[in-house]
DNA sequence: CGAGTCTTCAAACGTATGTTTCAAACAGAC
DNA sequence: GTCTGTTTGAAACATACGTTTGAAGACTCG
C-alpha cells in the first residue's frame, strides 16, 4: 500500500456515510471506523471535517466537470452554429454522469443525493466552495438551456430549471430505495439507464410546458388571490 | 396566559429554527433561548426533541389534512362520477396549502420547507411518524392521481410520481433561499403562490410527457448501453 | 544499518448536546 | 390562608462531538 490507502478508504466510507444520514448526522468516528481506520488519521489527512466533505465531492465532481465539458464541445461542433436542442443539452449531462467510472454500481445514485443533500442542507462552507470551484461548467450548462428555451422568460427559466433540479436529484439520490420498492410492488428491474430514459422526457415536457397559470383551471370554484 | 402559552412560543421558535438550519443543526438552547423560555421547559411539555418535531409537524399538519379532505370531497362531488383530471387534483391539493390560515406570511414557506427537510434529511423517526399519522389524505391523492393517468402504465406513474415529489419537495425546501437567488440576480420578488403557480404547469406537463425514450435522440452520435 | 520523514495509534482536551434533578414559584379549590 | 398539583428555574449529568497531542511504528534513502 504505498501511498497511503487511509485517504480512500477514509473518502469511501465518508462517501457512503454522507449520502445515507448527510452530513452533520455523520461523525468522524462512524466514518473512520467503517473505514477501520483511525479517528485522527482525517484530521491528520484532510485537516478537518469540513475539508473531508470538500474531497469528497472534489473527487467526483472534477472528473464528471472535465467529462461535461468535452460532451457539451462534442455537441456545440455537432450542431455546428446552431445553438443545440433542450433534450440534446439535457442527454449529454445525463450521459456525462452516466459515464462517467464508477466505483460501484451505486456510484450515480450516492452522488446525485449527495448533490441534493449539497443543496438542502444549509452548508454554507459546502455552497461557496462547489460554487467557486465548479461554476465554469455549471455555467456553460446553464448558458445551453438558455439558448435551448429562448421563448422563456428569465424568471421562468429560473424557476423550472429549479424544478428540474429538483427532480433529478430527489430521484437518483433515493433511487436506491424506489427501486426496491418498485420490484417488491410491481415485479419490476429498473436500471439507472432507464431512470434516465423517463426522467429526460418529463424534464423536457415540463421545461417547454404552456405558459404559467396565474390562477386555477376554469372548473375550479376557488381562485388564487 | 391561562394554558401556558410555553409551549406556543417554543412550537413558534423551534418551527422557524428547523425550517432555517434543519433539525439536527438546532439545538433544544437555540430554541429555549429564541423563545425566552427555560431549557428544561421543552423536556418538560414535549418530552423529548424528537417528541418536539412531531409537534411542530402536527400542529399545522393536522388540521391541513383535514382541509385537504374537504377539498378533495368537493373536487369529487363537483365532478359527480367522472374522475377529475390532473390538473385539478394538482389545484386542490396546492390551494388548500395556500389556503390554510397561517400564523405569519411566512407561514407556507416556512411549512414547506419543513416538509422538504422532512423527505429529504433521514430523520427516521420522523418519516415513520408522518407516515402512521397522515397516511389517508397521501393515499387519496395518490389514488385520484391513478384515476387522472389512465393512458399511462402503473410503472410509468410511479416514477412520474416521484419526480413531481422530487422537484416540489426540493424547491419548496430551498425555496428562501432560492428566492433570495433571485431577486439577487434579477431583481424580482417571488411569493409562494408564484412559485406554485409556476409549479403546477410544470409538474402537469411532465406527468402527461409523451412515452419515454428508451435511447437519446437520433441526432445523438452517443448511445446507451 | 541508521537518520529522517511520513503515518498510525491511544488517549486526552474542550465544548456542545439532550436530558434529569430538585427546589422554588405559581395556580386554583376549599 | 393553606393545601395540592402544575409549571418554571438554575444547575448538574452523562454522553458525543471535532480536534489536538505526543509517543510509537513504518518507510525511504544515503
Amino acid at each position: 500500500m504505498a501511498q497511503s490507502d487511509t485517504v480512500d478508504r477514509i473518502l469511501d466510507a465518508a462517501e457512503e456515510l454522507f449520502a445515507e444520514r448527510g452530513f452533520s448526522e455523520t461523525s468522524l468516528r462512524m466514518i473512520t471506523s467503517k473505514a477501520k481506520v483511525n479517528l485522527a488519521a482525517v484530521n491528520y489527512h484532510f485537516g478537518s471535517k469540513n475539508a473531508l466533505i470538500h474531497a469528497v465531492f472534489a473527487r467526483f465532481l472534477t472528473p464528471f466537470s472535465a467529462t461535461l465539458e468535452t460532451a457539451f464541445d462534442d455537441l456545440e461542433e455537432r450542431c455546428d452554429g446552431n445553438p443545440p436542442t433542450l433534450n440534446q443539452t439535457l442527454w449529454a449531462l445525463t450521459e456525462s454522469a452516466i459515464r462517467m467510472p464508477q466505483r460501484n454500481e451505486r456510484g450515480i445514485s450516492i452522488f446525485m443525493r449527495l448533490l441534493g443533500l449539497a443543496y438542502t442542507q444549509s452548508q454554507g462552507h459546502l455552497r461557496k466552495f462547489l460554487e467557486q470551484e465548479y461554476s465554469q461548467p455549471f455555467g456553460r450548462f446553464m448558458r445551453l438551456l438558455k439558448e435551448a428555451t429562448p421563448e422563456l422568460t428569465a424568471v421562468d427559466r429560473y424557476w423550472r430549471i429549479q424544478f428540474m433540479l429538483g427532480a433529478t436529484a430527489f430521484t437518483m439520490s433515493s433511487s436506491d430505495a424506489l427501486r426496491d420498492i418498485l420490484q417488491n410492488k410491481l415485479g419490476v428491474e429498473t436500471s439507472v439507464q432507464e431512470i434516465a430514459a423517463r426522467l429526460v422526457p418529463f424534464l423536457a415536457a415540463g421545461m417547454q410546458a404552456p405558459d404559467k397559470l396565474l390562477a386555477p383551471p376554469p372548473e375550479s370554484k376557488v381562485s388564487v388571490a
